[in-house]
DNA sequence: TTCCTGATTCGATACCTGTCGAAATTATAG
DNA sequence: CTATAATTTCGACAGGTATCGAATCAGGAA
């Protein structure tokens, strides 16, 4: 399900997003903004082998099962992860391309850039 | 206010992200989970000039003024944004440490990263 | 089979959030 | 000083969401 690598999508202060554009990245910026499923991200993309376990992720958090397993749910649905059953376990490993593709949104701008003349060149393509 | 350039965080799947530093992100990012605010992010950074006045955003939705002035609230809160008043009309601008700030938490992992050995050096810490 | 354990689904509840209309604020124009 | 325009603040309301306990599903072991 959700497996369409959609590209889409300059970074935000290149030119004005589509409103469907946003609607999409909104989507899975909604599964990100919450502390307890960005560490729920991190420490899968961060495991050994790339991938983890249910039943390590739950003892980390002061939370019960099925609200973790809502969590991995709602970052799944957002195409962040990926989940496997193997035997009793299941398995939980990044998409990278989905992260990739927050982490073009969000690309470095001019850096400090105080205030300026600022040259054209950043204007609205449209 | 909030001027503090806090750089914290490596990309989300090199080590597990703190309870804090998750918070934290979490904030700055349910900033920008809307599909109104990021459009907003996006018309405020590619305008020319670098800024935009609130009367070229609101006529971009169609939302009412009150609704548009709330979202820039949010933006603004969570430090992505910086707004300042001259004469009659407001113009904000884009906080380029903030957006490099999430730029280098979704920074590119190692492709398709299937299952390597990985060393346990990375375990959850808990 | 029957039991046990890991994980998800199902309701229910308390809280957060996006939106609006009305009122207040700020600054320019007459 | 009064009028007008641009923004913001203030309630208020509808819809969404994080969390839980209980029930259910999926495999492995006795």
């Amino acid at each position: 399900m959700a497996a369409t690598t959609t590209p889409c999508c300059a970074p935000i202060a290149r030119e004005p997003l589509s409103e469907p554009d946003a609607a999409d990245l909104a989507v899975m910026l909604k599964a990100v903004a919450d502390p307890v499923r960005l560490r729920l991200l991190s420490m899968i993309g961060s495991h050994a082998g790339g991938e983890a376990c249910v039943c390590d992720l739950t003892d980390a958090f002061d939370l019960t099962a099925p609200t973790i397993s809502h969590h991995l749910k709602v970052l799944r649905t957002a195409g962040l992860i990926d989940g496997e059953r193997r035997g009793t376990w299941v398995y939980y490993r990044i998409v990278p391309e989905a992260v990739n593709r927050l982490g073009a949104l969000f690309t470095p701008l001019t850096e400090p850039a105080p205030a300026g003349p600022v040259p054209a060149s950043l204007a609205v393509t449209r």
